[in-house]
Order: C-alpha cells, then sequence, then structure tokens
DNA sequence: TTTCCGTATTATGAATTCATTATTCAAATT
DNA sequence: AATTTGAATAATGAATTCATAATACGGAAA
C-alpha cells in the first residue's frame, strides 16, 4: 500500500516555477509578478511568496526589498564559479563512489558508457548528453553523501537553463569522451583518487559550450 | 554618504532563529512553536513562517507538513558527510586562492599562522580555534568564488551549533597544527594543487572530535 | 487499569485584508 | 523641450482572519 505524502503547496509552487525558469518560460533579469502567476497557479499570493523566498536561498531567484522577485541573470563568472564548484563535488563523488559502487553498478555504468559511445560516433547529441548525464548521476548516488547530493543538485538546478548549442565543438566533444574513457578504466580500478582526479577535470570543457549560448549575460 | 538598505524583515527573523539555533536555545530536534517565537520576536507569522521555510532548504530546519516545524537532528552520518563536502569545498578553495593570493594576503596569514602556534603551544583551545577559523576563511574568501563561498557558509553554519568538546585530543591537535604548517608551506610557494590536497585532508581529524560531543544523536 | 472513542483545544496552512512603498503619468516650472 | 513635482495607481510587505488538520483530554467500555 503506497503511503500518501501530504505535500505543501508552497513546494508544489516551487517546483513549477523552476520548471518555468528551468524550460525558459521566465527569462533571466525577469520580473516575477506575483498577482499573474498566483493566478496561473491557482493560489493565494502566501504559499507563492513563500515557494519565491525558497527559490532566492536556492539562488535561482533575487529578492530586492519591496520591488519584488526576478529571476538571477547568469553571468560568464557565475557560471564558472558554479562549474568551478561542481566539478569539486563531482571529484569527492568520484572518490566515494568507489568505495561503496558495486560490481552491478560498475556493469550498469559500463553499460551506459558503451551506449553513450554509440551517440557519440553517431553525433546524436542530445541522446549523448541523457546518457552522459546518467553516468554522472550514477557516480554521485554511489557516492551515498546525501549532502553532497544536495548541493550538487541545487547548483545543477542553477545551470540548467543553459541550452547547449548544438555546434559542441567537436574536439571538445572528443575531449570530453576520453575522459569518460579514463572515468571507466578508473571505476573499473576502483581508484577512487583517481577518478576524482578526472571528474575535476572534466567539467572545465562544458563552459566555453555554455558560454555561446544566448542566456548568459556579460557583467 | 551611507546608503540605508531595506532589509525584509523574514531574513532578520531567520537570522536571529539562525543564533538560536547557533547558540543552543533551540536545540536539535526541538518543535519550534510559532506562536512563541512571533511573540518574542514581535512580529506576526507571515514574516516567522517565511524565515522558517529558508531555514528549511538551508537544512537547519525540517517541516513536517501539517505539523510543524523542528531543528533538524544532527547525526554521526550527517555530520561526516557535511564535513566530506566541506573538505572538498576546502580543497577546491585551497586551489583558487594560489591564483589570487597577494603577497600582502600572504603576509597576513603568516601572521595568523604564528598566532595561532602561540596559542596552541599555551594550549587555548577557543582562542586557538579562533585564529584557526580566520585562516580558514582568508583562504576561502580568496578563492574569489562566491558560489563556493555561499556553499560552504551554509554547510559550516549546518555544524556550527557543534561544541567541540575541551578534550580534543593532543594527537589530534598536534596533527592538525602539522596539517597548518604544511599549509603555509604551500600557500608561500603557492602551490594550489598542494594545497588544495592538504585541505582536502585536513578537515578529516575535526570529525572524531565532534562525536565526542553531545549533539548527536544516533540513528 | 487499560484501551478506545469522541469532543475540545490548539496549531498549522492558506486566503484575505490592510498598510506602505514603488511606479506611472500628467501637469507645472525652468 | 527638458526636468521636476505631485497625485493616482499598482505592487509588495506584513498582519489578520478563516479553514483544516493534529493533539490533548475525558469519559465509556472491556
Amino acid at each position: 500500500m503506497e503511503k500518501i505524502q501530504p505535500r505543501s503547496l508552497y513546494l508544489e509552487v516551487a517546483d513549477r516555477i523552476r520548471d518555468l525558469i528551468e524550460q525558459g518560460s521566465l527569462l533571466p533579469g525577469e520580473k516575477i509578478a506575483e498577482k499573474a502567476l498566483c493566478e496561473t497557479f491557482g493560489v493565494s499570493r502566501t504559499p507563492l511568496r513563500e515557494a519565491l523566498k525558497v527559490l532566492t536561498s536556492e539562488g535561482l531567484v533575487e529578492n530586492l526589498p519591496n520591488r519584488g522577485s526576478r529571476v538571477v541573470r547568469l553571468t560568464r563568472r557565475g557560471v564558472k564559479n558554479t562549474y568551478d564548484v561542481m566539478g569539486a563535488l563531482e571529484g569527492l563523488s568520484g572518490e566515494l563512489a568507489c568505495q561503496h559502487l558495486t560490481d552491478a553498478d560498475i556493469e550498469e555504468i559500463r553499460r551506459l558508457h558503451q551506449l553513450m559511445l554509440g551517440h557519440y560516433q553517431r553525433q546524436e547529441l542530445a541522446p549523448y548528453f541523457e546518457v552522459n548525464q546518467q553516468i554522472h548521476e550514477r557516480i554521485l548516488a554511489a557516492s551515498n553523501n546525501d549532502v553532497l547530493i544536495e548541493m550538487y543538485n541545487n547548483l545543477s538546478q542553477r545551470v540548467k537553463r543553459i541550452r547547449y548549442s548544438v555546434e559542441m565543438g567537436s574536439a571538445n566533444w572528443a575531449k570530453a569522451v576520453a575522459d569518460h574513457e579514463a572515468m571507466l578504466e578508473a571505476i573499473e580500478a576502483r581508484d577512487g583518487k583517481r577518478l576524482g582526479d578526472i571528474l575535476r577535470a572534466h567539467l572545465g570543457h562544458k563552459l566555453e559550450v555554455a558560454a555561446v549560448s544566448g542566456i548568459i549575460d556579460e557583467e
């Protein structure tokens, strides 16, 4: 029997606004009109404002006193900072994961890796990213550290709105794939230190790609 | 001329509650009675509840639907997880700091280091911790990465309520001081990689100490 | 006595109301 | 014409009110 989970309205609303930001319905820098959102969601201002406060402390929204809320702008520098931290967290996830990964986990990662290689060879960008992310999620989950997972997901959410350009440089792409080859080797050897180092370095490549997208403001 | 900064009430309240948790007036697991807090702060429930939601997404408070809020309990495992992540973040801060530290910064850190050594030799625990923390803060600030600083401060806040036992094992203490010696060397050599590694390893020692304190629950 | 049930009380969740601060826009002054 | 002033409007901030769910309590039944 499934337990019914009473969920607060403000959490529901926060999820919905997160979606709107992620999919680009609410653009960076855009002012968030409370009244309008209340009507679209069919709730009063109280839970909506509570949700906005949560999103503010998550770094997705900013609150200007007496002047309402707006979606935070992504700056090149801010995105770089975010990726740097995500890299450090991924590095830790790799080190920890090697302590917990079961043989079945590794087999599953190997499978995903091969799948990803196929997408790379056929130059299928979207499916490639999809599987790529699944691999990183597996490693993250295997870290067995919920604080780490929480932090990473928060940062990840902040940069999710960046739509990676289809024109990912082929050199970058090749480098990323090579990183993944090395990762798999480290995982199979359960060499946490090495996996950590690879992962810490791995995220660097994404940045230049991101900068191409139009969402990022120069400061 | 100083600009006057209008600050939202809910932020003020959140600060105050954070203080209460940090100083132990609100204990882990304790239920937070909204009405009572409203009276002590002299505000209505609206800003107080908004503050509680912020603290919830900061990981200091948990929200049970229809049953109010409580201060999150610290488990041994949770504290370990938090320290692991803080270690990773400190490691990054070290790497980045070496790219930005000025000669004056390093001179200042050297000064603090000597100060700290003095407290160690005289076995003055509280002042030692004080200066110790200042050193880490200097490095963190020099990272020039505000996302990193924000994340670190959040995690730091979560474990601040742990009062370190006066009986810090002398072996641990000696090890910590030795780490700091190595840190200073790496800083003077501006060897980011090395400093990062030292910092990543450094935080491990605090855990056993923390476990002694009575605030931590076994799960 | 212990357990169960139902009512009374209290606390929380959410909507509404009120107060205050920005914003808009037209008129007046330079 | 450009800038400034001030009233009208709209939006936000916070208190209050209302609805609903949880808790506490007291009596009845086993």
